[in-house]
DNA sequence: GTGACTGCAAACGCTTTGCAATTGA
DNA sequence: TCAATTGCAAAGCGTTTGCAGTCAC
């Protein structure tokens, strides 16, 4: 994986706490939690500590190997950069939570860019509402 | 206030501290946090307590007399429901905090609701970026 | 008078931190 | 070897809660 090679040419260690972080984000199909990922990490190497989960998070997203989204709530989601950028809808009546591609925000970001002089960088932006199919 | 009509409607009394909490909201230029509300209604009300703040304002959200808002970031914003709905550019780097007018969604409303049925709640939403003033 | 409301203090849940022991390079 | 990294335990921080006393109506 790239991820093991810019680790190392930043002068970062490759532990298996990490290289186990990393899998985790790397085969995950949604954005997951710190608590998710530490779930799933003890299960393979019981012994790892939340504390490391948040560091490595931490690292990996100065790094820019994740992405870390506020999909509101109170904890952060996390999220392989390598996978892309999208958006998600939330249905506040049924919890679903609906995949669009990022180009939704296309006509959105000129606007702002244009009358506004801002340059938004909205990547996975989580959008709360509800979805006709619930009503 | 057509606050206060609406509380003793509903059967909740008037308090001091709902009405100091109420005036603050409503005098607010901008949205503020817990924090802000108790620091300013302690300058009036010293005895007042944090939690009487998190009741109050869960109180008035629940009747829709205020506004509760993830504008990022580790706490939450409130926000007088008379004052209308808008949005929050957030640069990052130099901490500005533009407000522009809810129809520049509107467009992206519109898509939502056509491509993915999807209707959004997106009142004061925040959005991050950087401003080119900055640069 | 009486139930809604408050202050207080303690607990909560997520996250961060200090430190001594460990380990990858 | 030896600094980067870890586990552990404790603290931090915003928020919530149980409870006994208070106060708006």
């Amino acid at each position: 994986m790239s991820c093991f090679r810019l680790l190392k040419e930043k002068g970062y260690r490759l532990t298996p706490q990490r290289a186990i972080i990393l899998d985790i984000l790397h085969r995950a199909e949604k954005h997951i939690t710190p608590e998710e990922i530490y779930e799933e990490a003890r299960a393979k190497y019981p012994e790892v500590n939340k504390s490391t989960i948040y560091r490595t998070l931490e690292l990996l997203g100065r790094l820019g190997l994740v992405d870390e989204t506020d999909l509101g709530g109170d904890r952060l989601h996390y999220h392989h950069v390598e996978k892309g950028h999208h958006h998600h809808l939330i249905c506040q009546r049924c919890g679903r939570v609906l995949d669009v591609d990022e180009k939704i925000l296309d006509s959105l970001r000129e606007a702002l860019t244009r009358d506004h002089r801002f340059v938004p960088d909205m990547r996975h932006l989580g959008i709360f509402g509800h979805c006709l199919t619930c009503e």
